[in-house]
DNA sequence: GCATGTGAATAGATTCACAGCG
DNA sequence: CGCTGTGAATCTATTCACATGC
């Protein structure tokens, strides 16, 4: 085992996911090798961060020539730990939990949706995305049966923290919550949110930035409007 | 005017929607006023961070006493753009932009969907979320008549850039980004993405992680198999 | 020669710790 | 006295620039 250097930037893993999207069409492609140049552009960084991030990895690389892409696509999905398989469930099932229970881009990348679940006895039995709804107390058999690492909570704001303690007493240590609240997990669990009214009001905050700059040149120019 | 100091660092723009949700909240049960500590326990950050945040926007406390919770709110609301509201649109309405489309919380917060476009003629017509799904080629009358300042793709990601390009030449100037690829905005253009199997990538290195350190504890104790 | 790998420099964000003020 | 507001210290991330080695 090489002894590649311990801690890996935050920062650095969450670009890594990029790399390897970027690394898994060129080897579709059957390109042979890559340069950071190259893999930066296509990752929407730069070259040099793209080096930096590597090293972090280890020594992948070879001077004068680039990357190798089936080499180091098989090291950043090691590094990712996307050469397991990672049985997910989604609790709460209504547009977003049946969208992303649909959603075919996960299986793609070694996550195998296993369980659907939702507290609504009315929503149980039904069929969504070819998994049948099962009921919020079987959560925690459903976890210890079918070995589930991750959840992802679609519930409505209310109910995401119960979820959240209930998936994680059951076992679950890595939680990616979509509800529109903060929720806490003990230490030792991961937990990643994703807001969509967040995206668009940072979104609103520049826009209204640039609209008040644009008026504010207008005026400077001497009101043509 | 009051002249408050200018440049807000992107990481506290990123957390203004956390104090606007804490801040509604707490407005709703008729809370008067609030402590930087109690706010950063609902927002989930810590103290200092907060009152670093505000310190950016102004001085809007009381020392001794706290932040009023109506007035904070309502200059969070200024600085955010959400006392206007924002005219939406979603191209392409699968599982993800149907979803969106039916979505409660972006009307709350002042994002009005105005349309939905899907490049699909067989989807053109269907009511999806009360609005009739209309045809790409449509785009840039839509965006220009109903004054679209905000675009969200969630099409497949080969759709993602062309789309993209298209929102811009139509003058949309805020992008939201959900289609599992990296698309390129001109300047003055901004753009945010959302990208459901990065996360979950970024979960499974940091489970994978723990998964390893648990196994080489094992190890160290004796091979307790 | 050429692109990697990396120390050094810079920029940005967080945290500390306490002065300032109601 | 209590809590804000903020310089200073620290930590993290990015970028630069070039020595290194194929």
């Amino acid at each position: 085992m090489p002894d590649r250097p311990r801690r890996i930037p935050e920062a650095t893993v969450a670009r890594l996911p990029l790399y390897y999207r970027a690394l898994v069409e060129m080897a579709e492609q059957r390109t042979p090798t890559v340069s950071s140049e190259r893999l930066a552009e296509m990752a929407g960084v730069n070259a040099a961060k793209v080096r930096k991030d590597f090293s972090y990895l280890g020594s992948y690389g070879t001077r004068g020539v680039g990357y190798d892409v089936e080499y180091l696509l098989f090291q950043i999905s090691r590094e990712l730990g996307l050469t397991q398989d990672w049985p997910v469930v989604i609790v709460g099932i209504g547009n977003l939990g049946a969208a992303l229970a649909n959603y075919r881009g996960f299986s793609a990348r070694g996550f195998r949706i296993v369980a659907l679940v939702d507290a609504d006895p009315a929503k149980c039995g039904k069929e969504v995305g070819g998994l049948v709804v099962e009921p919020l107390a079987d959560l925690p058999r459903i976890v210890a049966e079918r070995d589930v690492a991750i959840g992802i909570i679609a519930t409505p704001a209310a109910a995401a923290q119960e979820v959240a303690g209930l998936l994680v007493s059951a076992g679950v240590t890595s939680v990616l919550n979509f509800a529109p609240t903060v929720i806490a997990v003990p230490p030792g669990v991961s937990l990643r949110k994703v807001d969509l009214s967040i995206e668009l009001q940072i979104l609103s905050f520049y826009q209204q930035r640039r609209d008040e700059a644009a008026e504010g040149r207008r005026v400077a120019f001497g009101g043509l409007t």
